[in-house]
DNA sequence: TAAGTATGTTAAG
DNA sequence: TTAACCTACTTAC
């Protein structure tokens, strides 16, 4: 479930179990082999997530860069670990508990000076105290780009992705076809904030729900959802389904290659 | 067994 | 705009 709240629960996860001490290191799929040799019986000394980008790192020897894709996905386990499948990317271990990545995107060991350079390309982050919505305002609101596609871009605003993006305009009342131009600054802020609330319940429970307790299943006296996504949502993967509030059909449509869904109703442009 | 799908990104045309 | 990449699961035949 590769949101940035997945990574950022990642990187607290991998330090809990592994920070501040030796890791075992291996690639039983083989594509890490050599960086996982530099790697093994070295200490995890700190774990940083910035959007969907995570990096452990090890020290003088740099960082595991790693980006799940689509596809990425890591499990954890108590030691002792089993026999790994043929496509663990890379397995830590330690004397309590092990983890494997699967089918990341990027998987690979970088100096800090290439770790510089991904933060700088990457949006502020509302799950990174400090970061500044302003500096991603900047950009929107010169941008003649729908916001739809402007929260999906990772150079703009890091994290979101497609599950966020519908659900944030949903609760604003956005319609998602406007233009960053045609937002306002109090929108945007509005998203903003709304993110950094969302995404941080998202860390806290390791999945995404969005749906206001006055639309929660039990309030509306209608029956628990469907979908297997994880959470409590009001559009995404509802398509054809009624809205939770006004009862209109959601709507589907892709955008830049990815399903975008919508409540015509409740998102007036 | 094959096809389709998925919370993502990059590079080529 | 399209294809490519990585994996696992579900559905169709």
């Amino acid at each position: 479930m590769p949101e940035g709240h997945t990574i950022h629960r990642l990187a607290a996860d991998h330090f809990e179990r592994f920070g501040g001490r030796p890791v075992r290191a291996t690639s039983p799929q083989g594509k890490f082999s050599d960086s996982a040799a530099l790697l093994d019986d070295q200490a995890l000394e700190s774990t940083e997530a910035h959007g969907k980008h995570l990096f452990l790192g090890f020290g003088p020897l740099g960082w595991v860069h790693i980006h799940l894709g689509l596809f990425g996905k890591v499990a954890f386990g108590d030691a002792p670990a089993p026999p790994p499948t043929d496509t663990v990317r890379l397995r830590l271990a330690n004397a309590t508990a092990y983890v494997d990545l699967r089918g990341p995107t990027a998987c690979a060991l970088i100096a800090d000076g290439e770790k510089t350079a991904i933060h700088e390309r990457l949006g502020p982050d509302p799950l990174r105290p400090g970061d500044d919505p302003d500096r991603a305002w900047a950009r929107v609101s010169r941008s003649r780009t729908t916001v739809a596609a402007l929260l999906m871009d990772q150079k703009i605003i890091a994290g979101v992705g497609n599950v966020y993006r519908a659900e944030v305009l949903f609760r604003h009342g956005i319609d998602p076809y406007r233009t960053g131009k045609d937002l306002t600054h109090g929108e945007w802020t509005a998203i903003w904030v709304d993110l950094v609330e969302l995404m941080r319940e998202g860390v806290r429970n390791n999945r995404i729900d969005t749906v206001r307790p006055e639309h929660t299943p039990e309030a509306m006296g209608r029956p628990p959802r469907v979908d297997d996504h994880g959470g409590e949502v009001y559009v995404y993967r509802r398509a054809h389904l009624p809205c939770h509030v006004c009862g209109g059909e959601i709507r589907t449509a892709g955008l830049a290659a990815r399903n975008l869904f919508w409540c015509p109703g409740c998102q007036q442009a």
